[in-house]
DNA sequence: GATCTCAACCGAAACGTTTTGGGAAAAGAA
DNA sequence: TTCTTTTCCCAAAACGTTTCGGTTGAGATC
């Protein structure tokens, strides 16, 4: 590998002055600078990030860091939304992205701040960790930069990006009630994600709003997961017959409830209405088009690196930042 | 941020004894180790990366180089699947996967060998890539081990990855055939992509097999978009319209055409029959379900990385290899 | 008592950059 | 001519680690 010394040689020059003429500096005279240049892309000079990390100790690098990338996951696309919206603010300044995950198989895993620092990482994006993974409270007890995507930012260097999940939730459920649905069931997250206790405040309002009481059996917890969403769905129309909507707090899980709904001989939206959540591609594709909440991941993800750059340069930013929702309505609900 | 320097003095030991300790060498007393370890925990130490690649010149991290990642892409999942294959290879040999995307807005952007010679990658896979891309002439030509994701190997230090294509294509198109098809139209990606012309090839070997002339107006190319299907596929409808199937290249392309089809009242599989290739999460949800040729995306990762590591340590490897296909039997395909 | 072996340790160089704190020569001002 | 400024360049240190080629001292062997 051709380094700085070489071209030095080559050029009759200093390390120096070659370091200064690659990175523009001005007290290299321009014919000096030009011979340089082009000795370098001459012999095939790329500079040593190694190296310049080493000595700048700071390498224009932020990480996303996620909870697990699964052989059958991803297919709520929301990952590769988040991803090219991260790249594409982080290239635009020049940043680089790198993307760590831990898997729950193998021990070997590091925790995320030893990550971090490891690579010299500026910020990092966090998404899909739960409220109780060790690793998570010591990142956010760091004085790394951190952005939440989906918990409420709290102490340490972080801040937050979501959309107003209870208000959103809230809208949601709304829009059943205004179709005269008034049993109405709901297939939440786990426990362990702030934005499953904020759909269920929203649910709740929306309820409250309409002077509607409160079943809890109506609600039931599915993990975010399409099959765990499926099994709970029976489970809960077997056990409530009068349910005539469901609010699913992701697209995923209404998924699998419609799967469950087809099952049990159940017409959506004509016996059964379903509202989801997310706006994932497969919720257009759904039989029928899912209703659903939109939330756009992409702008998520390129205000989450935007944020971070913030707050790597000590720029004053906001503590959470809050993006629109908005209702998609297809076939999956019908007016009572 | 806590070095080995400062071990070193807390435990009254040189740095080269902490750095033997810390790496598992013999020549260290356990008692010392022993000390060593605990102070570096005591003290949080991390050991810098950038000043072991630095001496060390390898640094245990492969590539993953992507032809762009899109505002609205990723909705085959093709991506998600390669990368939690790749990573969960990569994890159990302890190496790093790094994702570097060029965009084509930007102007700033680096060739991939400046990428992978920055970073001192021990080798990438390609996915994605066209094959008049030029730096991607660059990368097989270069001494970097390259595995490349459906094109076949050519020079360099390069190695490939891809299911039978013409084979596949073969045994999609002999089914419609089997099912009474005689007018087979296809919709095929763009030409700078190896796997487009075997697939043609594959189309073209399963009509001659059965007898079928070929007419050439039958085979249309839509670049593997969704959009350009959509409207491909209503000009070749509205041009030849005693085409009773459509064998298209890739599931997002079929989806478009199943768009137009709908658009022209033909009922699917009633009127004309459809089948893709990939097997993509929405081929599943379509309406109908599509009928599709699945290729394992996932494998296909972890194959890539296993493969990149046997040719940075030189062992012995395939040129290419190839992974089954499988045919999935939808609702797509009818009968005649 | 001399020599050898071995365990345990260490000093210094090296990796490829950037940056600091200059300095020499040319150009301009007096 | 002398002084000042500007232009262009450089030597050396620094970043944090690994590794090469040792040294030291204790015990074993003769």
């Amino acid at each position: 590998m051709a380094t700085i010394r070489d071209i030095s040689k080559l050029a009759g020059v200093s390390v120096t002055t070659v370091s200064r003429a690659l990175n523009h500096y001005d007290d290299v005279s321009p014919t000096t600078k030009q011979k340089i240049i082009e000795i370098a892309k001459e012999i095939g000079y790329v500079p040593n990030r190694s190296a310049q990390n080493l000595v700048k100790n700071q390498n224009n690098t932020l990480a996303i860091i996620l909870s697990g990338l699964e052989k059958n996951g991803g297919k709520d696309n929301i990952i590769y939304r988040l991803l090219s919206g991260m790249y594409s603010y982080s290239e635009s300044v020049n940043y680089e992205v790198v993307l760590y995950t831990t898997s729950s198989a193998h021990q070997r895993e590091k925790t995320y701040v030893q990550f971090c620092r490891e690579h010299n990482i500026g910020g990092a994006v966090l998404n899909g960790i739960r409220l109780d993974d060790p690793y998570f409270k010591e990142l956010v007890n760091s004085d790394l930069p951190c952005v939440l995507i989906d918990i409420p930012a709290i102490g340490g260097n972080t801040s937050s990006i979501s959309i107003h999940n209870k208000q959103a939730a809230n809208d949601a459920v709304s829009y059943l009630i205004e179709q005269n649905h008034k049993h109405i069931g709901m297939i939440n997250g786990h426990g362990e994600a702030s934005v499953s206790l904020e759909r269920y405040e929203g649910y709740v309002m929306a309820l409250n709003k309409y002077k509607i009481e409160i079943n809890e059996q109506y609600i039931v917890h599915a993990d975010f997961q399409q099959n765990v969403a499926y099994e709970k769905t029976k489970q809960l129309l077997n056990k409530c017959p009068e349910i005539t909507a469901l609010f699913c707090a992701s697209d995923m899980m209404a998924l699998g409830a419609m799967k469950a709904m087809k099952e049990m001989n159940l017409k959506i939206p004509d016996d059964i209405s379903v509202i989801g959540f997310d706006d994932i591609p497969l919720a257009e594709f759904a039989t029928p088009p899912l209703t659903t909440m939109e939330q756009d991941f992409y702008r998520m993800g390129e205000e989450a690196a935007r944020q971070l750059l913030k707050m790597i340069k000590h720029e004053k930013t906001e503590r959470n930042i809050f993006l629109e929702h908005n209702l998609i309505v297809r076939n999956s609900v019908r007016m009572l």
